[in-house]
DNA sequence: TCGTTAGTGCGTAATTTTTACGCTAAGACC
DNA sequence: GGTCTTAGCGTAAAAATTACGCACTAACGA
């Protein structure tokens, strides 16, 4: 262990678990550095910055959202984050190490963020996309960890938070009942289902119908902001 | 915001809540810096080493004990940091300023910490020593807010872990009812708890009892280290 | 020795929460 | 018009939580 002040300083970054949800999945957001190399978008917290700042930035600067819902679940260490670095399969390339030496005494703070699959578009230049969570490939650092972390408290907060952050503005019930089942992995009556969203009362009806799906066309439903801030307080609470 | 490299590079410290209990009531360790100051035991990560790791060297350069059950709970940043600095009182004294110019970029990781009440003795020069909750002066840097939401993590977590790290290695049924009604805040009956604790299976009746107090003694009992980290386990799992 | 009082452990009733599901009406599509 | 799904009601069954009675034990204090 070396206890020289200038070795202690480290490097911090936020790294953000981006959810989407798409034809019933649920997916993540990658950045593509080469056709091998995959991470989650992450950057620097600037000086002065608060931490929830850095992140909604690192998220806006990679894919122009803005004002998207940001939990942080856990903070990582060096020890894990010592492997699968660029340039991997060759351990002792000069580009590998080097790269190790300066990061090996990163932490990283990891945030998930819920956002509306359709704001996010993959860019031209294919530099970050879309990606079923089974079909994710080997992340950069321990970013593959770090999305089976996020899911847990995604799962976890989804008991006592009422999550509707990854649906588009406006939603019908049967949409916000399969982003809960695909999530907790369970089916719900969609009557009791229906009873519990509205015992909520933070969902306004619109008036409005989704038109153009098969039968009756189902009524479409958007979140009442204000109400929707309390509920969030009050299911933190005990 | 600075954009400059140097001026990313953060000082990453551990900041631990130590949870005692003690007279059916919750405490928290604190360390005087003098009379008005106080703070948590904090203290940097060295190179390579966990931070998990480095809270728990934290806590036993302090005060000695080993073995602490540790949960990291929030990473705070910089913004709500750069208060209550050593020197207050006076905003304007040099030694303040030099401080928040040398710490105004921290990032703080919280973990809190549960140990018996009995095995950290207040050490004779003072230097750190038990606070009741209610009690707790204000602190130094966003210790205070730390403390509270260490304590909702607590709270949190009792939910779906048993918890018995608070207490001494041997202990009564009525003293571990009374370390959850203090930390939920809420009254149990006694042969429910008695009920609930067996059903959890994970504690041993001790032939012994515990003399000395009015009327029939109670039986002690210990944990079942074994069976006690499958049932935590068991408890994170859905 | 004996009364008092709390621990131990059983059972069970009362209550609340969760889950399952029947039923009717409406409405968009074919 | 027939079909299928939404929408919304009610309610029954099941499970979990909470309340509590009772018999027995055993240490303490008088």
């Amino acid at each position: 262990m070396d206890e020289q002040p200038g070795n202690m300083i480290k490097e911090v970054s936020v790294d953000c678990v981006m959810f989407g949800f798409h034809a019933d999945e649920l997916k993540v957001l990658l950045l593509k550095w080469s056709d091998q190399d995959w991470s989650l978008p992450r950057g620097r917290i600037f000086r002065y910055e608060p931490i929830a700042d850095a992140a909604s930035r690192v998220l806006s600067e990679t894919t122009g959202i803005q004002d998207v819902f940001l939990q942080q679940f856990h903070t990582f260490g060096a020890t894990a984050r010592v492997r699968n670095l660029p340039g991997h399969g060759n351990n002792e390339s000069p580009e590998r190490l080097a790269y190790e030496l300066f990061h090996e005494s990163i932490v990283s703070i990891g945030y998930y963020a819920l956002v509306d699959f359709e704001k996010v578009v993959p860019n031209v230049t294919g530099t970050y996309q879309w990606c079923e969570i089974p079909a994710i490939p080997e992340l950069l650092l321990d970013h593959n960890d770090m999305i089976e972390l996020a899911l847990v408290a995604l799962r976890k907060d989804l008991r006592y938070l009422p999550i509707a952050n990854l649906l588009p503005q406006k939603f019908t019930l049967r949409e916000m009942q399969k982003l809960y089942e695909t999530i907790l992995n369970r089916k719900f009556d969609r009557r009791n289902f229906h009873k519990l969203l509205m015992s909520y009362d933070f969902l306004i009806k619109l008036p409005e119908k989704r038109l153009g799906t098969a039968n009756k066309s189902p009524h479409l439903y958007q979140i009442d902001s204000e109400k929707y801030e309390t509920a969030l307080q009050d299911g933190i609470s005990y």
